[in-house]
DNA sequence: ACAACCTCTGAATAC
DNA sequence: GTAAATCATG
DNA sequence: GTATTCAGAGGTCATGATTTAC
């Protein structure tokens, strides 16, 4: 299929080029001197030589082979990578050992460069080959091709990082824009919203982005050592809160595999400073499994004045009476709890509820967390999107910087009050069908739009009674790291009664989760109709 | 929201 | 030989 | 039974070319 959208040949320079150009304008201040000795050099370049610059900058690397750079619109490609040599931006032919050398030829062509090498064959798995190649042999091979190495990489990392504020993203983006997938919404961006205030931020920032990098490889490669030793390499807390938040998180999962690994103190050192939960949780148990009841208590008490979240707070609650010896409170089920006996047709168990309530008459819809969460989305929209200080920074984004931090609801405050008070003088439901029109697609990390279709959202505001919704809405913002989970897996409509329920079905051997408990128990405190329905199998 | 992560399910474990 | 991964691309 | 931990699935642009694995 062919795109309806035509993509100039020199795409890619021009995305680069406006990467450069917003951060010379936002971070010129920040900069250090071979990020300016870097845009003077490329900006001095012709523009073929620019072009296979950011073609190589974009592609693995870090060694690239001539032969295999076929790029049609760069004309005479290698009058360019001369040029990039001058300039200092490429190297031609750089000094370099085996160990780099093999990540550029195949299986087949490192056997034949390296033929004189003993034991090795073509049974052998890439990397049992590369690693005997490189232990076996004695001097470089002549190649039949050109190496190129880009410079100044790290720098291109630098100014990525200070764009986009964090490693995921990159110049795809820019592109997947303009083929319509990926579409963002157009915040303003002023000048002083930035996420760095200083270059040590800047740097911290980039280090712990680097190290989140290496903590989930070492997580991938169950290397439980490597882990670890993350620890000895964190930056200082950082002031921000949105850094904070990534600090603490990446604290928490190396606090995490410390106790795992039974490393008791450290974890309890790294865990202090983290200002997310479960840390102080993890602490509380960990006094605990070490015998110190007092500690343990000590810290659910600093949990009960001043809880993170409903989970941390309940927890506490609970571990309080534990560690007293005092019984469990009986849990009293505040909320509806029902069987039903199905065939097994062994698709989803919800989708065979679902279809089970639609048999009864009901519009089902298994929407789990995105009804509410996609209401709330379009609601407020404008207040999300909102020119707050530093909320945005760039162009790609798909919500305020601070939506998972306390200050989002606090510095909105005033806008959320008034939209309330709107929202409930008169029917909301034609306003927001018009602004899902106009907004449709475009990323909104509170909206899924695949699974918020018209005919949900019209039902939805018809039989959801105001005050019903309102609650919903203001627990969701009011902590939307915390309760953006938990929703029940279906909602049905009935119309003709202008009947609504909320079900969550819990096949044979599942259980309510936590977040799902304090959505059910704060909709029966709302007397919003919510069921949980056991599943067996006839 | 940092392999890129999260959410939910469904079990296994210990008590 | 074919299936699965990895990479490059717009 | 209850509390806790853990592994797995599924879903994230889509498509074609090259390379690796079996
Ligand atoms: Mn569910
Ligand atoms: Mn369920």
């Amino acid at each position: 299929m062919t795109e309806a959208v035509e993509i100039p040949e020199d795409y890619y320079l021009t995305n680069f080029q406006s990467l450069l150009d917003f951060v010379t304008q936002q971070y010129d201040d920040l900069l250090n001197d071979d990020e300016r000795r870097f845009l003077r050099a490329f900006q001095s370049a012709s523009e073929p030589a620019q072009r296979l610059y950011v073609r190589l900058i974009c592609r693995k690397g870090p060694l690239f082979r001539s032969d295999k750079l076929k790029y049609p619109e760069i004309l005479e490609l290698t009058s360019a990578a001369r040029e990039l040599e001058k300039l200092a931006l490429l190297s031609i032919n750089p000094v370099t050992e085996v160990s780099e050398l093999v990540q550029l030829g195949t299986k087949p062509e490192l056997l034949k460069w390296f033929s004189s090498v003993k034991g090795i064959s073509s049974k052998l798995k890439r990397p049992e080959l590369v690693e005997r190649v490189v232990s076996g042999a004695t001097r470089s091979p002549t190649l039949p091709f050109d190496i190129y190495e880009p410079l100044f990489a790290a720098e291109v990392q630098n100014l990525q990082f200070m764009f986009f504020g964090n490693l995921h993203q990159d110049l795809t983006e820019f592109v997947l824009q303009d083929l319509g997938l990926n579409q963002f919404e157009r915040y303003p961006l002023v000048k002083d919203s930035r996420l760095f205030k200083t270059r040590e931020e800047l740097n911290d920032a980039l280090q712990l982005s680097q190290l989140a990098i290496l903590a989930y490889e070492a997580e991938f490669e169950k290397d439980s050592k490597a882990l670890c030793q993350l620890q000895y390499e964190l930056p200082d807390q950082p002031d921000s809160p949105i850094l904070k938040r990534r600090f603490s998180r990446l604290v928490n999962r190396i606090a995490r595999e410390l106790e795992r690994t039974e490393q008791f103190d450290e974890a309890l050192d790294l865990f202090a400073q983290s200002n997310l939960p479960p840390a102080l949780e993890r602490m509380a148990r960990i006094h605990h499994k070490r015998g110190d009841v007092k500690a343990s208590e000590a810290i659910c008490m600093s949990i009960l004045e001043k809880p993170a979240s409903d989970m941390e707070l309940e927890f506490a609650k609970r571990f309080i009476r534990k560690l007293r010896g005092e019984k469990a409170l009986r849990k009293q089920s505040r909320f509806s709890e029902k069987r039903l006996s199905l065939p097994d047709n062994s698709e989803r168990v919800e989708l065979q509820v679902q279809k089970h309530f639609q048999n009864e008459g009901w519009e089902a819809f298994y929407v789990e967390n995105t009804l509410i969460c996609g209401l709330a989305g379009l609601l407020f929209w404008d207040i999300l999107f909102n020119d707050i200080p530093d909320a945005f920074f760039h162009p790609f984004q798909s919500a305020p910087a601070d939506l998972s931090t306390p200050d989002f609801y606090r510095k909105r405050q005033t806008l959320f009050e008034n939209r309330f008070t709107e929202l409930g003088e008169s029917s909301v439901t034609q306003e927001i069908l018009a602004l899902y029109e106009q907004k449709q697609g475009l990323s909104n990390r509170l909206i899924y739009w695949l699974g918020l279709s018209k005919e949900l959202i019209t039902v939805a505001c018809e039989l959801i009674p105001w005050p019903h919704l309102k609650a919903m809405l203001e627990k969701l913002i009011f902590d939307f790291a915390h309760n953006r989970t938990g929703f029940p897996d279906l909602i049905l409509f009935k119309p003709e009664s202008q009947e609504y329920l909320w079900v969550e079905v819990k096949g044979p051997g599942d259980k309510l989760q936590e977040n799902q408990k304090r959505w059910l128990s704060f909709f029966s405190a709302h007397d919003i109709p919510a069921e949980v329905i056991y599943v067996d199998w006839q």
